[in-house]
DNA sequence: GCCGTTTTCGGCCCGACTGTTTTCAGTCG
């Protein structure tokens, strides 16, 4: 069996928290953890390369071990290095680098000194005040990690984007009413439009600090202060999420939104770009010797190091610096050129609103089209629709479109694949239609051959126009079915059909990852919201947000293009 | 472990907060 890319990239992550804990070298650390993250945003999947005897593509920050380690790993599944250094420490030992304020040195001196062998005993150690007594440990320390095994088991570890920005806009508020302070941005993950956040970092100008971490603090949503400084404060919200507020004078103001915005992994590049050019990058500004050239926005900061300006969407040194200096970035996808919608439900099965309520709603949001994609007989309980009602809703979409100009409703279904690939509807059935979306919806199970083999004979289909939610995830509930996105994705580019980028913040499905590789592979997404209310057409952002992630441009995107484009497009040219 | 107009050694991004180590190590982002 062959590693694919995400366990090759656990596997180097933990070879580097090992490493740390055995004090290496730290630059060596990073070595493996810069490789980790560039295997697990590669385009290509490592294993499939090797397989078709290719090479892996050359990758800046990684050299010839770590090649060698990598084809191993994509080959093998396994790594000697890696089964060494685990004989070196308990297991806990990872699981205990997870807790906050502890970092190897202490994880270390735990398990040497107390043999903590489980988090369990870790709780037991910190009741009978044995922790204290240690080096580099203290009753704060003490309280904080009593605190957050305690409390471990509550409130997820990464919050939906959908649900922080119910909690963020109320914070920006505010903020912005706190004395001094002019401008407040949130930067971090939420600004890069990460699918999940594990906190919230937020920006905000003003000529002193003190004032603005202390009103900060008095939030009345705080449960808990984890820090609090001059010029930076760490609180936790009652819900759960953690909040980083950090102050700039306005004069550093994209500096600091700069750093704060991220990724880590970009700043460094951007760094050390500034470094070469004999400047000193910081969140205060751009240096060279003690005096500041530039840092009022990020514009300025980009100019610094002779690069045009990145979007956040892109900041994860994943080829975006290269392509910015080559002038080759994509000019992202907008939620404004989204023209149409191929994926929403009506009260016909399981929706909430009826098809001229979701059409008005579409209208409103400034979309020219809608497919109507109920799902299928199969999925009984959602009431999914079969042949004889399925045209009888064709004919009411017919009747409706007669009538109305500002918005055209296409016929369409979202079918069942049913485990042996085939479609739950007839042909006779499918074929009157404008569009067929199909979807997984049982036996999320199969074994990664026998689910990409189900996947692939349904594309065959003549009448299979989109992949519907293509890995079915549900984000932090369900994980994504064992499939071979790398063939689903050259399969459709070969019988010319589509992929959907679910739209909606519990799937976000597919992930930037596979976007950008369906679109070096030439293969157009529809961003789609999956609507089954009226107001479900505003998670068309999420996706957009995903897809930018993915480095879209509207000419990637299926439902860019006007009716017009698109209904050839529909029409599946089977050889 | 990677990398090189400073190329096979000697660097590798940079700063804030905490605790208590009154000058800095550990952790975090």
């Amino acid at each position: 069996m062959p590693a694919h890319n995400t366990e090759i990239a656990d596997a180097l992550d933990q070879v580097a928290d090992l490493l740390e804990l055995e004090r290496a070298n730290p630059f060596r650390v990073r070595a493996y953890r810069n490789a980790a993250r560039a295997i697990r945003g590669l385009g290509s999947d490592v294993a499939s390369l090797l397989l078709r005897g290719e090479d892996l593509p050359a990758i800046r920050g990684i050299g010839k071990d770590l090649a060698g380690k990598i084809k191993e790993l994509a080959s093998t599944e396994h790594l000697p290095l890696l089964d060494e250094l685990r004989t070196h420490v308990p297991p806990v030992a990872l699981e205990l680098l997870r807790l906050p304020n502890l970092g190897p040195k202490r994880v270390k001196m735990l398990c040497d000194k107390l043999d903590i062998h489980s988090v369990e005993q870790l709780h037991r150690a910190l009741l009978d005040s044995r922790v204290r007594e240690l080096p580099g440990f203290s009753t704060g320390i003490e309280k904080k990690l009593l605190q957050a095994i305690e409390e471990r088991p509550k409130g997820p570890a990464r919050f939906k984007i959908a649900a922080v920005e119910g909690l963020v806009a109320p914070l920006l508020d505010h903020l912005r009413k706190a004395p001094g302070v002019d401008k407040v941005s949130v930067a971090g993950s939420y600004r890069r439009c990460q699918e999940t956040v594990g906190d919230i970092d937020i920006v905000a100008t003003a000529e002193k600090g003190p004032p603005v971490t202390r009103w900060f603090t008095r939030y009345e949503e705080v449960a808990r202060i984890a820090a609090a400084g001059d010029t930076r404060a760490t609180v936790v919200l009652r819900s759960g999420l953690q909040v980083d507020l950090r102050i700039v004078p306005a004069k550093s103001y994209g500096a600091a939104l700069h750093y704060f915005t991220g990724s880590k992994a970009h700043n460094i590049a951007i760094r050390r770009m500034g470094q070469e050019r004999g400047l000193k990058i910081n969140e205060y500004g751009v240096f060279r010797g003690r005096r500041r050239i530039a840092g009022e926005t990020e514009a300025e900061i980009y100019r610094a190091v002779d690069l045009p300006f990145i979007p956040p969407e892109l900041r994860e040194n994943r080829g975006e610096i290269e392509a910015a200096a080559a002038d080759r970035l994509p000019k992202l996808v907008e939620l404004a050129d989204l023209r149409g919608d191929l994926h929403a439900h009506s009260t016909a099965t399981d929706g909430h609103n009826s098809i001229e309520e979701m059409a008005a709603a579409a209208s409103a949001a400034g979309l020219a089209y809608i497919a109507i994609t109920e799902h299928s007989r199969h999925l009984a309980m959602a009431h999914g629709l079969d042949p004889a009602r399925l045209r009888r809703q064709a004919a009411e979409i017919e009747r409706f479109n007669g009538g109305r100009r500002d918005i055209t409703v296409l016929r369409g279904i979202e079918v069942d694949i049913l485990e042996d690939g085939a479609l739950d509807l007839p042909d006779s059935a499918l074929g009157e239609l404008d569009l067929v979306v199909a979807a997984v919806h049982t036996r999320f199970n199969l074994s990664r051959d026998k689910q990409t083999e189900r996947i692939l004979r349904a594309m065959e289909h003549p009448h299979f126009t989109v992949l519907a939610h293509p890995t079915g995830r549900l984000i932090g509930e369900r994980e994504p079915y064992d499939v071979d996105m790398p063939r689903l994705i050259e399969a459709a580019r070969e019988r010319g059909c589509f992929l959907e980028l679910n739209a909606h913040p519990d799937r976000l499905d597919l992930s930037e990852v596979h976007c950008r590789m369906a679109k070096e592979a030439g293969v157009l997404l529809s961003i789609a919201s999956d609507a089954h209310r009226t107001g479900d057409f505003a998670y068309l952002r999420f996706g957009v947000g995903q897809a930018r992630r993915g480095w879209l441009a509207p000419q990637d995107v299926l439902n860019a293009r006007s009716l017009r484009e698109l209904r050839p497009l529909l029409r599946r040219t089977m050889a």
